[in-house]
DNA sequence: CGAGCGTTTGATCACTGTCAACCGTGGTGG
DNA sequence: CCACCACGGTTGACAGTGATCAAACGCTCG
């Protein structure tokens, strides 16, 4: 146990792997040692547990350290609708902050390692740190701005282009994080593909099939290899920038 | 001239009808005051006019005072996607914060009064502030969330659902507004409603059509009457709180 | 080893998009 | 002043994409 402690106080934001890709981004060295002593390591937290359930009170924001989460809302009918899914030095939690409760549940898909940051210490800084702030902002800006992207997939692309552009934006996610844009694990089901696009479980499994038949990629259970980017991304509707 | 200067000068936040709407909300007297130094007023806007157009600079954030807008992106393509649509005490331009660069359209439905903000200087305000970096932070959360309701909506429901949660979701924004939740003028055409609903044209005349018949609604042009709050709300798959 | 979940594949069907035609209105120019 | 056109809206006929229903298979985990 005190071994379990030593190894999680030598997580620190200055030298964690992912900082250029989270909050302390903008901050000078002396600045992200604030940041620091307000995040709370957490417990690596494995498959199926939850970061926070719906209705849960509104106290702290999530950053993915390693592994991934998928959050989703229940609507009155018991349908289950998938919000997002994120991954390292991605931020978890950001659509409680209006209401003081969380919308959404967040649920970890595969073991991960995740800070936590009580948002209220966190608002009080950055109104010492600029940068901060200034990070905070972006990133909530950010998250609206990839949910208008995926508005426009849902209003105005078919099963082929949504399952494509899906691919692609997760590649390039993965990339940003200086891991194979070509070749990764699906973190998440089918099942959670479909909910997350609209489409049935039925039309992603016979795009899977028909994608590799078409040489776009191989797939072997969730490790997919994708072998024509180019025509993916023309698919996808986006401009293919490897 | 001066007299159409003298008579905009008179507009302040202290004053304004929707302050409490805005981003004044939790501010007291003196502190609303700081934020009107950095508010300009801008012409009153005509219909058809642009806020600002995909790939300018940002520089500033847009809070509508009277009338209404549409952001829209236009896709490789050249397919337009009606991102949202905008009423009074709504704040416009928040997923340019990310970038530096407006990635959408922002067009004015009516004759529309807005009002802009410098958004470094209400950046830099709002870290005097508490209570205005606040609301900042739930105007954007809130945005956030607004859009995950829609993305639920495009993912799991029918014609008649989103729009029968289309309009509820108009008459709740009104209502709030201190207007009428059961009749109200429609800012937006038909396309509109399509475009941003991802229905064809077609389908929502023939739903204007349909729900007049079914008692839910009635619609003389843009001017909609809801007779049948309740069992349009069921529809939308929300709960009806009047 | 059995149960349950995730996945795949096939057959059928319906919702909604597309194409087409038409109406009314408002604006423009000869 | 009128003719014309563009635009927004409505209605009908038809077709296609993708949902739904059904069944079967392979993993994994208790």
């Amino acid at each position: 146990m005190s071994s379990l402690k030593s190894l999680h106080s030598e997580i620190k934001c200055q030298t964690c792997g992912i900082r250029q890709l989270c909050l302390p981004v903008m901050l000078a060295d002396a600045e992200i040692e604030h940041l620091d002593s307000i995040v709370q390591r957490k417990k690596i937290l494995k498959k199926g547990d939850f970061l926070f359930s719906a209705g849960d009170d509104f106290q702290e924001i999530y950053a993915i350290r390693s592994g991934s989460i998928k959050t989703y809302t229940i609507s009155a009918d018991g349908t289950e609708q998938i919000t997002g899914f994120y991954l390292p030095g991605e931020i978890v939690g950001l659509n409680a902050i209006s209401t003081s409760h969380y919308p959404s549940f967040a649920k970890v898909l595969e073991t991960s390692s995740i800070c936590s940051i009580p948002f209220e210490k966190l608002e009080t800084l950055s109104r010492e740190l600029a940068g901060l702030q200034k990070q905070l902002f972006k990133v909530l800006s950010g998250e609206i701005r990839d949910e208008q992207e995926l508005m426009m997939l849902l209003n105005k692309k078919n099963a082929d282009e949504r399952f494509a552009a899906f691919l692609i934006n997760l590649s390039t996610r993965f990339k940003r994080r200086n891991l194979s844009g070509h070749e990764f694990l699906l973190p998440m089901t089918r099942s959670d593909i479909g909910n997350y696009l609209g489409l049935a479980v039925e039309t992603v499994s016979r795009l899977v099939t028909r994608f590799q038949k078409q040489a776009l990629i191989s797939i072997q259970e969730r490790h997919i290899h994708i072998t024509d980017k180019h025509k993916l991304s023309e698919l996808a509707g986006t401009v293919c920038h490897v």
